[in-house]
DNA sequence: AGTATCTGTACGTCGTAGCTTACGGTTCGT
DNA sequence: ACGAACCGTAAGCTACGACGTACAGATACT
């Protein structure tokens, strides 16, 4: 009953760090150290992010020479958003009963 | 430059609890006390984690009496959805060029 | 009026997530 | 073979967020 089953793909965009990350790989897949060249936050502390991104599901990575290529994964952003949609849609269920109580809040 | 320029709904998402009073209201309208009552939490908790979704424009509340019902907010929802796409769909120009580099991992 | 019910807020505590520094491992170049 | 560049991980510290308890306000009921 409505207990969620997180994937922690939402924890994972919980942390601004993180849904940075996400909208610079949105525009091109980079590197560990070009992301953290654009970032307020050290080298490792990117390195941690991706990790958790990665286990989210929301990214990849693929080595390429010393350095490892990290780009967005389109599968697990499409996740959250049919997630989304779900809600939604049963939003709307409960918004047609709109005024179902009359509001009596001004004697 | 990918700023991202966060409506902080993702941070009121990034809590557990709180997807889980959103997934609770997704089904029906509730009060706080029927909230509180199905969650692990206690009421007040329940209470601070409603303000934060209200402040994210993703629920919305109206005085029933001494009651207080809460319901979803479409709009808010959508708008997460919305972002989502656009990350979807950013994702999808970055994957149109595959095996741009060819991969020799294995020497 | 008095009471009960429902709610929001202040406050103090505790766990944990995020960050930096330091180190070790792997690959490319000379 | 040696050095440089790039990356992941461990250890440690700090700060913030989530929670419960206690209190105050608002509304319906008798």
């Amino acid at each position: 009953m409505a207990t969620y089953q997180a994937d922690d793909g939402w924890d994972a965009l919980g942390d601004p760090s993180r849904r940075a990350i996400v909208a610079c790989l949105a525009e091109r897949p980079r590197a560990v150290g070009e992301l953290a060249q654009e970032l307020p936050i050290s080298r490792p502390a990117v390195s941690q992010h991706l990790k958790i991104l990665k286990d989210a599901g929301l990214v990849t990575d693929q080595a390429a020479g010393t350095r490892r290529v990290y780009r967005l994964n389109p599968a697990g952003v499409a996740a959250l958003r049919d997630q989304l949609e779900t809600f939604w849609n049963r939003a709307l269920d409960s918004y047609q009963d709109v005024a179902e109580q009359p509001t009596e809040e001004i004697p």
